[in-house]
DNA sequence: AATGAATGAGACTTCATTCAT
DNA sequence: GATGAATGAAGTCTCATTCAT
């Protein structure tokens, strides 16, 4: 922010254009979410105060109602960036793949990837959308339902075409939810795998198991 | 209220002996904890107020006093019964098996049933335990521990034996221990599914995965 | 509060009885309703803080709560309050009178009287109903177009019998209604005039205004 | 808004001169008055938020700050100028009467012709001075004592002059006062009678009284 | 054992106002 | 002159907890 004269392109201007400003104002309510994203991830969405948050930002309380017009928008937009983040990792995923299981374990991996990759993705995860107002709870859940209704889809069609074995597939989808939504509990960033790589290893155990398997362990 | 004595069935006391006392104690303390494991579980720790606790039980709030110093108490006591449960379910897992997956799949089986069949076994796998003080944190964390420890033994001890094949052991273990805790969220008493039936598909899933096994589908 | 065990009837009991309780709850109530009363007339309801109130009954802020649910509630209470006293004080007033000009000076009478007479009366006369949620207005709005339509009925009642010149009704309607419900601005209780003084002398200028009459002066 | 100079009709001078700009400044100093009146007849001065009349202007916040110091001076400029406008309407008033009665009916309806007649003068009789600063307050209160010191001149000298019946002028002169001011909480402009036809109409009822006369009716 | 009343701490939010540009 | 951003003070309300009875 010093610097900001010598990141502009013209400097024959004395003073921040409206561009730079609003991209500034942009860049800060990114960096608002960033932290409140963080806050919420570490101790709940209830225990995270107004006051904490504007702490961590180093700004006061009101100037976070600059950015937006309470807390529940913060969480709102939080799950809207995490959706759309989820959505487009998953748009990736249902193609060419030739069998039920196949399908469901690239679906898996892109949405673990994303899970454990992104903050927000692991917002719309872990966060309990009980907090939310009505209006915004159809929002979230309805990526959930969609989701759910995917693994439950790729399942079936593994046991008919038989790829995948017999089971029930509203549970096995709970289990594959379940364990991918829980990454947000204990992921932290900076370890030593890599998103992908735990994406990966979420997609194979969560659809061929731990067994060691003969053909292609 | 104040004739009491004249509505026990022994008129030959005066007054309800110590026993019985202490055993309506005991029975009304058992209310407030299920109670208040239902609505901690349906609206989280936090959300979940005092008031709420005692208009559902139909007492006044002070009374709760005189069962738990304070809110904490009541979540630890849930989380101590919980423990106290799963453990037990346990204990009766790591006999007879003679491969690290088929120790594995009992173990699974054992603390999936758990959590399905008891709240206060809920309560453990998915309040979260940073609302507690660091103490009761302590008590908390050493159970998941000895959980993901054991896990995760099963898991590298099917390495060594050759019944489970490649994978990283932690990220195994959380994947396993993810789905199982995430039972809280969806799981309402009175569905189709018994509380076993549940756990044995879980365990199923969890260790076999999905693919269907030409030898023992 | 220091004698209350003078006060109880039965003086063998040690600790008040639920009753005595209740009652001083009552009258704890009503001295909240009263004190806001006043606190709104004085300064309007959007400037009196619950803080104000609290310090002015000597208690702390939060016991307001414990008597009304939030603001809003006090100054509905006051309203209601101040309803039912106009009404039951214009019930008196419509019967016995031949013309419509007697009829008119005997509501406007007993309208300003309990204007005058009643805290509760002037609330309802003077504070802004703007301030009210939308279900609390229409309370509210409905007593003051029935007063307004009995008002422009005794006018138009009036020009009918004679008894009434040519006006608008609407607009004398109007006139008579602002005089009385502004006596909210200035009337101060302890005064040298009494309450139904001052009401006989508005329902006198307001129908036979100012002019000596020769006839009955 | 840069290239204004281009916009201004006289091309040849490079910016306004300092009077079109005084004036220009003059128009909007109008124009936020005009709309904060409106609002505070509308609302209520504290319930009306600086933002609200900014949005209304469709200015920026801090525009406002450079056309008044503060919200006060805001409503202290309405109040001014509702005061200039009611006095010279009442200057008019006092001339060529013969009788107390006869001041007093066409001072009554200057006074009245002017509150409606002017949004400025509807604040100086409906809005709450309590609002003000006791020096801004002391301003009001002396044009608002002077009204009412003439009003109870005009009844006491038509007491005299036997014009005008027994009764206390104190109380006279708040019932007019009263029924006047109210005028600005039931006013809207573009209404079917002219703030000349009401102001008559007022001034008729408030000295003679709505009982037909059989000498003038 | 149990109650109604009360409290202190702290949460979210609003708003008039000012600052740097 | 005008703007977006920021602030401090204040307001309403909630809630775990305690007190006197």
């Amino acid at each position: 922010m010093a610097d900001v004269s010598t990141s502009t392109k013209s400097s024959t201007k004395p003073w921040k254009s409206f561009q730079v400003r609003k991209r500034d104002t942009e860049v800060k309510r990114d960096a608002v979410l960033l932290t409140a994203a963080h806050l919420f991830l570490e101790q709940g969405y209830r225990r995270t105060a107004m006051s904490q948050l504007a702490d961590r930002l180093k700004i006061t309380k009101p100037a976070l109602y600059h950015y937006f017009h309470n807390k529940e928008e913060i969480v709102i937009e939080c799950y809207r960036r995490g959706i759309a983040l989820i959505e487009s990792s998953l748009q990736t995923a249902d193609a060419g793949q030739t069998c039920g299981l196949d399908k469901l374990r690239v679906y898996v991996e892109a949405y673990a990837t994303a899970v454990v990759r992104y903050e927000f993705g692991r917002c719309v995860a872990w966060l309990d959308d009980g907090e939310l107002s009505a209006a915004a709870q159809r929002e979230v859940r309805s990526l959930k339902r969609r989701i759910d209704a995917t693994l439950r889809g790729f399942i079936t069609e593994g046991q008919r075409d038989g790829s995948i074995g017999a089971c029930d597939p509203k549970l096995a989808a709970f289990a594959i939810a379940g364990a991918v939504n829980w990454i947000g509990v204990w992921y932290q960033p900076g370890g030593p795998l890599s998103p992908e790589a735990i994406g990966r290893q979420y997609a194979e155990l969560l659809t061929n198991g731990l067994r060691r398997r003969a053909e292609n362990a």
